[in-house]
DNA sequence: TTTCATGCAAAGGTTTTGCATACGC
DNA sequence: GCGTATGCAAAACCTTTGCATGAAA
């Protein structure tokens, strides 16, 4: 947990910008809550308990800040506000099962994709960085 | 062409709803540009041409109907604003290369996912209607 | 008539922006 | 001191909602 903290704070500092208490703060929120993907709203609720005076802009400055050094990936599950999650790119990307009744997002592990994103790549010729696969359906619950 | 219309009208009747002259333009304008991922406001433009007295509500209201009907598919390409395309169920599915440079969109054919789609389905307890794959990158353009 | 769809305007929710203040090197 | 980051408030933006009007069965 604490390497993982370290590697973002180098990320920062690799591209001047400073850990500030408040981007430390919003850092360690996500680190506590890694399975919830949490909006903006919901990380300025969590971290306004611990630092009353931050600001909702600068949540979302600090989520962007992060999302485009690509510490963060911004998600969309269809609900009108974006969430982030932590982008481990040396990791294997999961992805993710949304629940069309409830909501609940689960999450689940694949690297099938690889082999076709390549075969992609080659046809399209497009560079490819990344990609994002969801499942709607319903839950256990649900059902 | 005008059997996919002819569809789309008796899905809507099915289901007690009429083809109003706007939804019918609505749809219109879409079978048009079926190669160009319309969001709401995209097609109030082209809309409002053929018929200037629409409102952006009926718009946003005739394509929420067409989405339940599961006509059209909404989709978000990360801009903050909702595309909608048709949504072929016969057909196989198809997914998106989109380049975080300039925004382009393009599709491809795939039915890789079939077989994961049904072993996730049985390791998570997901019942699955539908799944979305998105490839980010940069286009031929814009390497 | 009775119901459903529309147009307009207002409201709602999320995200961004402007600007003065505060912080850290 | 100087540049960056922050907090606050306002604005921007997309989408939804309320309501009176209008069309169709």
């Amino acid at each position: 947990m604490e390497r993982v903290f370290d590697q973002i704070c180098n990320k920062l500092a690799e591209h001047d910008y400073k850990l500030t208490p408040q981007r430390k703060t919003i850092v360690e929120a996500l680190l506590e809550n890694t399975e919830n993907h949490l909006s903006a709203e919901d990380l300025y609720s969590i971290v306004k308990t611990k630092h009353p005076e931050i600001g909702l802009a600068t949540v979302y400055r600090s989520l962007e800040l992060l999302a485009e050094l690509d510490i963060l990936q911004k998600m969309n599950f269809g609900d009108g506000r974006s969430r982030y999650e932590f982008n481990d790119d040396d990791v294997h990307h999961h992805h993710h099962l949304i629940c069309i009744n409830c909501g609940e997002v689960l999450e689940f592990e694949d690297d099938l994709l690889e082999s076709l994103e390549t075969a992609i790549a080659k046809k399209s010729e497009f560079k490819i960085t990344d990609h994002q696969l969801k499942f709607y359906g319903y839950c256990k619950k649900c059902q």
